[in-house]
DNA sequence: AGTGCGGCCTGTCCGC
DNA sequence: TGCGGACAGGCCGCAC
């Protein structure tokens, strides 16, 4: 589920909840997701104070005064505050507990999310040593994908998502610039000239920048942190439109999987 | 070194 | 109505 822009809504979301707040107790009910959650988790938590919250890429760094503990989404993951006490739902699998007597749940169908413990401050943590920029900052660039790409006869598409050169772009998002740029996702990454790659970079910071204004897209089950839907999907030009006709030339939109994943684009409008 | 694939999970939908 | 298979917003690790 969530990419940048649904993991971005989710920060904004806790954000004004949980900076300052206690952390009274925490409840573990499946500690296996795609990280096991650390046995001591509850004993590194309790009694800690959330000094703020950041994300880098797709993962949230909730900032305490001993540690940061780590959150990641996968797929299908969310993050809700609710009233202590509230009903555990199916796949609520941890909760922390504040001591305003609110509760921040993480939710998680598929469990291929991560809640981990790191005791460092830094972004030196394994999961995000290798990471590559972030699509929002001055860094990423026509001229920084440019360079990233030179040589590459990978597909555009899978480049784009490629955590290790920008983060946080998956899916949806990597269809939906790519259209907005007039590139074929099937292009070599390498063959393509750097003013179209300048207009890519454009267009992924376009679209992450509008689905963050209308908090994230919801496809089936993302929820931000009130339970509320994103409502991009509206805005969504060919990310699950297949044979529905290109809102720009008619022409029906194709579909075709590229490195496993469904990839959806205009024929006509797209080179 | 770069790329492609299977696997991790549950839920849903579609065709038979 | 029931069942198997494909597929879903992510990412890692292992082959080649």
């Amino acid at each position: 589920m969530p990419e940048l822009p649904e993991v971005e809504t989710t920060r904004r979301g806790i954000l004004p909840v949980v900076v300052g707040a206690t952390i009274g107790d925490v409840q573990v009910w499946q500690p296996r997701l795609r990280c096991a959650v650390p046995s001591d988790l509850r004993a590194r938590l309790r009694g800690d104070c959330i000094v703020d919250v950041e994300r880098r890429g797709k993962y949230l760094l909730l900032r305490l005064r001993r540690g940061t503990l780590l959150i990641h989404l996968g797929m299908s993951g969310s993050l809700r505050i609710v009233a202590s006490g509230a009903p555990r739902r199916t796949h609520d699998h941890i909760e922390f507990l504040l001591a305003s007597g609110e509760c921040l749940r993480y939710h998680d169908p598929r469990r291929f999310g991560v809640v981990t413990w790191w005791a460092g401050f830094d972004l030196d943590h394994p999961l995000l040593v290798n990471l590559g920029v972030e699509p929002l900052d001055v860094e990423f660039s026509g001229e920084y994908l440019w360079t990233r790409a030179r040589g590459r006869k990978c597909a555009i598409k899978p480049s784009i998502m490629d955590a290790n050169i920008v983060v946080g772009v998956g899916n949806i998002y990597a269809n939906e610039a790519l259209f907005l740029a007039g590139i074929s996702p099937i292009r070599a990454a390498g063959r393509i000239a750097k003013p179209r790659l300048e207009g890519l970079v454009e267009s992924v910071k376009a679209v992450l920048t509008q689905a963050i204004a209308v908090g994230g897209t919801t496809l089936r089950d993302f929820v931000n942190s009130s339970g509320e839907p994103g409502y991009f999907k509206q805005q969504l030009n060919v990310y699950d439109r297949v044979d529905a006709p290109c809102l720009q030339c008619g022409t029906s939109i194709r579909q075709r999987r590229l490195a496993q994943r469904s990839t959806y684009y205009c024929p006509r409008c797209q080179k």
